[in-house]
DNA sequence: AGTTGGGATTTTGCATACCAAAACCTGTAT
DNA sequence: ATACAGGTTTTGGTATGCAAAATCCCAACT
């Protein structure tokens, strides 16, 4: 045998989109309806989030294909892909329950946030333009705003913004995804200590920019440690009310 | 309404196992037949490890539900989580493709790999005890019996082996998961190149395990640190041969 | 040559129906 | 209370059907 033949029949060349004619790059696909269990997955996350769907729930296919009107091959697929990414946990024959958040949990994921992140400026830093540190600027300013209006929800989508802005200059899309996962669940836990830890978040966040502007890897790094570290203290010294 | 009421049937109260009667440490259930869609998910990704289906390769859900003797769902949901574990990319209305491993792709996650393991070895020095050490020793000299059988599966093996018990030190379960996941993909690159850094990583493992031993958590983070840059350096330097 | 256009075919995405095995619930007898 | 027996619910998987979308193929046209 020449070579590991496939055992699936023959499909014909494997690589198509063979020669770039037109340009690759900005390649702003036609829109396209997203699958439904796309639509699913995100409704029940929002159920999820909100708390409608309380931890330690039992999920059954069956209830939640007929609460959004659809067939459970959908539901199943999202409540699936929701295991991988930590919402609910899927118990074999027994089906899906909420995932129950716990304090050592939450510990463990901001103390992998502040690694990833840690770097995430770093590599930042190295490698901003000049129009990257003016979208900084103008999402500081948002986050800025929403911390004016009291407005809590407001601030943490701001933060994650803010954040999730910085992890995709680093131009590494593995890093900014596996951040991007991260941060989802974090913001679960984080959303009661948001509006105190505001008012320091955001002066802190706005040192951080400007030594991103300045290109200095080091402070930069060495500010977001002590930023992500000081979000990981705020939530262990979070009100007593806050905690289930 | 005083609080929000799931849109879902009552189920009766949410938490199941509310009393910790039995030891809820060491919970070792019974015996449960894997899951079907795992199976195939195990089975759909060592053909792809072993390059029996080719990167960019087209997969088609009935052919391989056939192939495997199973029906189409499983297949299914096998291959949607070998998506978000990036070893295959689904395209909308279009199906499955084989995952295209990129040189742009493997530098990022040798990258991310590097953060993450150099925390970790951080995080074992400190708090590893006088049998882990012990255990860590043993993996190192089933390594070493690899490098001199000169068996390159086997060498990679004990690689992931050794690596993967030190994430496991760390005792941060999201840390270890995340580091499995970037490390299962790592592999899929770092074959090619097992052969020729094995006589240097395997020194560099025992100054690991040895400032392990000792608790000097600055040193274990230091050596780590180079280690997974050294390994990144050689995957870069690689023979024109092993490039596809 | 190269490109355009229009079916025919294939494949996905989802719905529906059905079933065995496992887990759960309940009532009764110990 | 505990244990047991039987009925119900739920999962996990199979099979089938079908509309929409994408692909493929081939002939007609510059």
């Amino acid at each position: 045998m020449s070579q590991p033949a496939s055992p699936l029949p023959d499909r014909g060349p494997t690589g198509r989109r063979a020669k770039g004619s037109l340009a690759d790059k900005s390649a702003k696909r036609v829109e396209r309806p997203a699958p439904l269990r796309q639509v699913v997955y995100d409704a029940i996350a929002e159920l999820i989030i909100n708390r409608t769907l309380e931890p330690g729930q039992h999920l059954v296919e069956a209830d939640l294909a007929e609460y959004l009107g659809v067939s459970r091959q959908p539901v199943r697929e999202a409540l699936q892909r929701l295991q991988t990414e930590g919402w609910v946990d899927l118990r074999p024959a027994q089906g899906a329950f909420v995932h129950m958040p716990t304090d050592e949990e939450a510990d463990q994921l901001l103390g992998v946030r502040a690694v990833l992140e840690t770097h995430s400026a770093r590599l930042a830093a190295a490698c901003a333009s000049e129009e990257d540190i003016a979208r900084l600027w103008e999402l500081q300013n948002a986050g800025l705003a929403a911390l004016a209006d009291d407005d809590s929800e407001a601030l943490v989508s701001a933060n994650a913004d803010l954040h999730s802005f910085i992890t995709e200059l680093t131009g590494n899309a593995v890093l900014s995804e596996l951040i991007g996962l991260v941060d989802r669940r974090v913001r679960w836990y984080y959303t009661p200590i948001a509006r105190p830890r505001g008012h320091d978040a955001w002066h802190e966040h706005a040192e951080l920019i400007e030594s991103i502007a300045a290109h200095d890897t080091d402070k930069a790094e060495k500010i977001m440690a002590q930023h992500t570290e000081r979000t990981r203290q705020a939530f262990h010294e979070r009100p007593e009310a806050t905690r289930e």
